[in-house]
RNA sequence: GCUGCCGUAGCUCAGGGGUAGAGCACUCCCUUGGUAAGGGAGAGGCCGGGAGUUCAAAUCUCCCCGGCAGCACCA
């Protein structure tokens, strides 16, 4: 047989006989790399290590030290050893697909018993097992016909349909983990006792859909996570753990922001210091909206069902909206209303009274509007994802050469607001024409290309999502992730070239004629609701001064020192500082972790040393110290850094 | 909506077919203490709702309601 030369990463080069394969290279290399190798790359194609090699090839060997190849494998691999596992415990499994995901892996199963939590231990011993086995993994070609007879034999209908959907004629490879057999794309690891039996651990159990559709049968799902040691995994875990202390519900409740009960799923009852956040947010965003032009208006939240059958929401969201309906005994005639789900057709209404003139484009209408969505019971998620929410809504009627300008204008908008409130990056998307939609397609072709060509002026980097769009039109949506890496969406920007016409808005252009204007849709925030949830986690609680519900606690030491905390308590408050007395009788130390877990920002503690000196000893949230300081220069200070970010000088 | 788990005091949770428990919070008393929990006493619950099984249900079963994780959905 022909020898082959393979160039190394170094450039260096070696023969060997055709049909070498990457382990052998490897112990051929040296001994220590013929144990540590884990996969190989030849010629740029991430590869096994037992794959032949048949021609002159760029070539190189992996190790757990390469940190990508390793997780992706080690991930792999694990899912390959728990369905393993799962089939050996319960043998009437039927396995279906398990991809690697952030952080570890899932794995599909179809079984008439669920699994449960307990399951999750028996599983993680078993695999253990499979992985002191050390058994190779072994790889084969097959073609379809073979491969779905065998699945067809071993009674594995999941798999048979999945090669079914495979487009093309391609032959399949198999592998087998030991004796354990699946199909898969590839690579894996030499052996299973290449996977870390200490840095995996099965997570938790859910339900899925057959293939991601509602319509199929729902499989078990179980999540897990693997890593190259025990370490990473621990920290991994760790990291959970502190995560979850920021979760904005938790914090909700310990700082007082807000709850949630019973009586109205999905809507918030906020508190005073939430309802304070909210505010300051809301102020800023006001203030905001005026600097760049927007004329704020406010709309009815039941709107009769017939405006909601011309914008078109009565046909296409009915299923979503809350219907309210007027007693019939006391009602002249019975009218049925809905919550408005959005803003967009009051908006229009208002643009509607008067006849408007291409001299009044770009209008723009912004409303913190309060809209209802009867969002289905699974999808609520605190603040995230609620059922009565209020945006910070704007509609800007314009024509189709302001589009880029608009849609510029906002994206400054936006950017600033986010990094002003703590956000530096977030995450575009652009969301093109759904296979549902009103609208021509050469209407959307020009409502696509208005959107992207601004995105792309802005050099902003963005990801398409292909038919994602609204059905009147393309999108950009902004999105942020919350403290566990679950990504939302809050801002939006929606190009829409139907409902004007629905709703029959017009402008008269400069040749006299009657136009339809373009309605651009777009909130900044997206909602307070999911916003303040967004940033309560981002924060985890320790806002900036201007932001924070409770800025200032000034706390006595002893009670001869109440009448000065009292004075302070009101020169901060002159100030416009939110500023709160304790003189309760507690020490010190109590009432500074109290107010610590509370995350007020920042401590006032006087004892009589202050009071004969007229000063205040400081401690802001997360300091082990604190600095006596005069009241004067406390006062200046705090005012200077509570004065939000667009009214500094 | 679907799969699984959960619902006990204001909060965090333990318990579990036969007088409802703890810590914190709350009220009162003692204590005036210098930067993340001083001490004592007291009050507080139809164990999410309804039905069933049982001599007996917070506990077991079923049905609702709500929550959590994931999936689906998300203008």
């Amino acid at each position: 047989m022909a020898d082959i030369t393979l160039t190394l990463p170094d450039g260096a080069k070696r023969s060997y006989p055709a049909g070498i394969t990457g382990a052998e290279v490897a112990a051929d290399i040296s001994k220590s790399l013929g144990k540590a190798a884990i996969a190989c790359e030849i010629n740029g194609k991430f590869s096994d290590l037992s794959i032949p090699i048949d021609a002159d090839s760029d070539f190189r060997i992996f190790t757990m030290k390469d940190e990508e190849q390793a997780l992706e494998l080690i991930r792999h691999d694990a899912a390959h050893i728990m369905a393993r596992a799962v089939q050996e415990l319960w043998p009437d499994t039927k396995v279906t697909i398990g991809p690697v995901i952030k952080n570890g892996w899932y794995y599909d199963f179809d079984r008439a018993e669920p699994f449960h939590e307990d399951d999750l231990k028996l599983i993680e011993k078993k695999m253990r097992e499979i992985i002191n086995k050390r058994e190779p993994v072994t790889t084969e070609v097959w073609d379809r016909e073979r491969a779905i007879k065998f699945y067809e034999a071993n009674n594995e209908p999941y798999k048979v349909e999945l090669i079914e959907s495979i487009p093309g004629d391609e032959d399949l490879r198999m592998y087998w983990h030991g004796h354990w057999q699946d199909l898969c794309r590839g690579p894996h690891l030499a052996h299973t006792g290449q996977v870390p039996g200490d840095a995996f651990k099965l997570m938790s159990v859910a339900g899925a859909y057959w293939r991601g559709d509602s319509n199929n049968a729902m499989l078990q799902r179980i999540y897990g996570v693997a890593f190259r040691n025990k370490q990473d995994l621990k920290a991994y875990l760790h990291m959970l753990e502190e995560a979850e202390k920021r979760d904005h519900r938790k914090l909700g409740k310990t700082m007082d922001l807000f709850h949630i009960q019973e009586e109205a799923p999905g809507m918030v009852f906020w508190h005073p210091n939430g309802w304070t956040l909210y505010r300051v947010l809301q102020d800023y965003m006001r203030r905001r909206q005026i600097a760049d032009g927007y004329l704020e208006i406010n709309t009815p939240e039941v709107v009769d069902r017939k405006l909601w059958e011309a914008s078109g929401h009565w046909e296409k969201y009915r299923e979503n909206m809350f219907i309210t309906e007027i007693d019939e005994e006391h009602a002249n005639e019975k009218r049925v209303n809905a919550l408005k789900p959005m803003n967009c057709p009051c908006h229009v209404q208002v643009y509607n009274q008067g006849l408007k003139s291409y001299r009044d484009l770009p209008l723009r209408l912004a409303e913190f509007g309060s809209c209802h969505r009867y969002e289905s019971s699974g999808s609520m998620h605190g603040l995230m994802r609620v059922r009565g929410f209020t945006q910070d809504d704007a509609h800007i009627f314009c024509t189709e050469d302001q589009i880029a300008g608009e849609t510029k204008k906002f994206i400054e908008l936006l950017s600033s607001v986010y990094k002003d409130l703590g956000f530096d990056s977030f995450d575009i998307k652009f969301s093109t024409r759904p296979e549902v939609r009103a609208g021509s397609d050469e209407v959307w072709d020009q409502a696509e290309a208005a959107l992207e060509n601004a995105i792309k002026a802005l050099d902003l980097p963005y990801e398409v999502d292909p038919g994602e769009g609204a059905f009147y039109g393309p999108k950009l949506d902004f999105k942020l992730t919350d403290a566990i890496g679950r990504e939302w969406q809050l801002g939006t920007l929606q190009a829409d070239f139907v409902l004007p016409e629905r709703l029959e808005a017009e402008y008269i252009g400069e040749d006299g004629q009657k136009h339809t204007p373009v309605m651009l849709h777009r909130a900044t925030l997206g909602s307070f609701e999911r916003f303040l949830g967004v940033l309560i986690e981002n924060y985890a609680g320790k806002f900036p001064l201007w932001l924070a519900p409770r800025q200032v606690v000034v706390a006595s030491i002893v009670s001869d020192a109440d009448g000065w905390v009292n004075e302070v308590v009101e020169r901060l408050r002159a100030k416009g500082i939110r500023a709160e007395a304790d003189t309760r009788n507690e020490k010190i130390n109590y009432k500074v972790r109290e107010h610590s877990m509370g995350k007020v920002p920042v401590i006032l503690a006087v004892g009589m040393k202050e009071v004969e000196e007229k000063t205040v000893s400081m401690r802001r949230l997360g300091d082990k110290g604190s600095k006596v300081l005069g009241i004067d220069e406390v006062v200046a200070e705090l005012v200077a850094e509570a004065t939000p970010p667009d009214l500094r000088d």
